[in-house]
DNA sequence: ACAATAGTGTCTATCAGACACTATAAC
DNA sequence: GTTATAGTGTCTGATAGACACTATTGT
């Protein structure tokens, strides 16, 4: 068992000293782009590079309230990330180069993040797209990276299974904007007409609020949708197809 | 970022100082149940009643390398478990009364488990019955029966989407032997000429060997199938259905 | 008028589940 | 023979995707 058993447990010089913190990926969709907030690092290591907004928990302190509290000290957003879920704990000894950190990972959705600032010393936030991170165009810290892809899994397949991508909006948005989300991080389209269908037909996913949205390039208005704060499970579930083609 | 920045980071004393342990949840079938491997606990707190097999992870080990050491050290069952996988970390301040504990806490099968063995001081190592866990027949210590419960929902949704399944026997197996893997952790029966179609029609899932398989209490004798070795995604997911009865 | 987006109608291929039926063993 | 399990055939209802079509706006 985690604790063991006999005097080792009570003698607190027994175990080896960890430090333990928390990491924390928070998705928004802006400009029409998937993007996350990270951080801009000015102190070696991985200076400049970018990396997750975390940091140490605190000895009383449960690891939820942890990234919660990180979040908003190094981002400078006071509200906290609308949708919260521990991801996975990465603990490679070398992970660290100064010294061994396990971290808590946690993924995140935010709808409309206000411009960040750097809340401690630790650099400033910014918005980076998920892409230039996928695809390597820009540097993350430690093994960030790989956290952040996970991330992605994770949230592409909770979209399958409840409700979340309504998180990423916050009042009133069309059916169209719920596509997009499965369209960007999905990485493919899908077809407007079946998914407006599937989406009202699933119960407890989305309310309509009787106003309508006029379209920047025209069209005909959109009808506007509300949906509950918290994320459940779907009732029935939007399958992605397996072995979908990318768009390039 | 987990790692922050400034001097504290260099300080070894600037940091909280966690105990950080793993903790195992396995699974296997025995005598057409569905159990996991439990130490009984001589020592307080939680004397006498049951808990994980796990423990603290050393400073330079990798997480994984510690949860296959605690399993094989705590059992005395020297082969490691087939399937291992991160479930969760859990944290809460107060779930160790002695200490502030972090536990990694991961999820793993193993075909025909050998009659555990005390390996360490720490108690009596056997098998329970999962359903004794979940209906609260039996006493876990600490967190522990949340764990228990959080790796038997993440094993019934890999069965939906991995070879897992196969993980739970050795060699040769029967489909029905695999239809009862899904059964005992669905909680609900399948159709046997429904599931034996779907499971060969997936590429990659079973192979068979050729030989046949004679049944105690008589009937057809059942064509024996192999697996890889090595658990894969499924190219076609075995869907559960939603709002299934479970048998009483 | 045309372009653009919203939303509906409808067809089809696929697939899960129900269930009848055959196959081969023990008794 | 009966009972039990393995495995196949076949039907049906649900559903995802393709795509044509209508609706309503801006230009």
């Amino acid at each position: 068992m985690s604790e063991s058993t006999g005097a080792e447990s009570y003698d607190p010089g027994a175990y080896p000293p960890f430090a333990v913190t928390v990491d924390i990926v928070v998705f928004t969709i802006r400009d029409d782009r998937l993007q996350l907030v990270l951080i801009q690092r000015n102190e070696p290591p991985f200076q400049r590079a970018w990396a997750l907004p975390g940091g140490f928990v605190h000895i009383d302190e449960d690891l939820e309230a942890a990234a919660r509290r990180e979040f908003v000290e190094e981002t400078g957003v006071d509200a906290g990330p609308t949708h919260l879920a521990q991801l996975r704990t990465y603990g490679a000894p070398d992970r660290d180069p100064r010294m061994r950190v396990v971290t808590v990972a946690w993924w995140a959705v935010m709808a409309e993040v206000p411009d960040p600032e750097a809340g401690t010393d630790a650099g400033y936030a910014d918005l980076v797209g998920v892409d230039d991170v996928v695809e390597g165009r820009v540097e993350l810290a430690f093994d960030h990276r790989q956290i952040v892809l996970d991330a992605l899994d994770a949230l592409g397949d909770e979209l399958e299974n409840s409700t979340v991508a309504t998180s990423f909006w916050k009042e009133a948005f069309r059916i169209s904007d719920l596509r997009k989300v499965y369209e960007l991080v999905w990485g493919f389209e899908l077809e407007p007409g079946n998914f407006q269908r599937k989406v009202r037909s699933i119960e407890g996913f989305v309310e309509p609020t009787g106003a309508r949205s006029l379209n920047p390039d025209g069209g005909r208005p959109a009808q506007l949708f509300m949906s509950e704060p918290t994320v459940r499970p779907l009732s029935s579930s939007l399958r992605r197809e397996r072995d979908r083609k990318k768009k390039p």
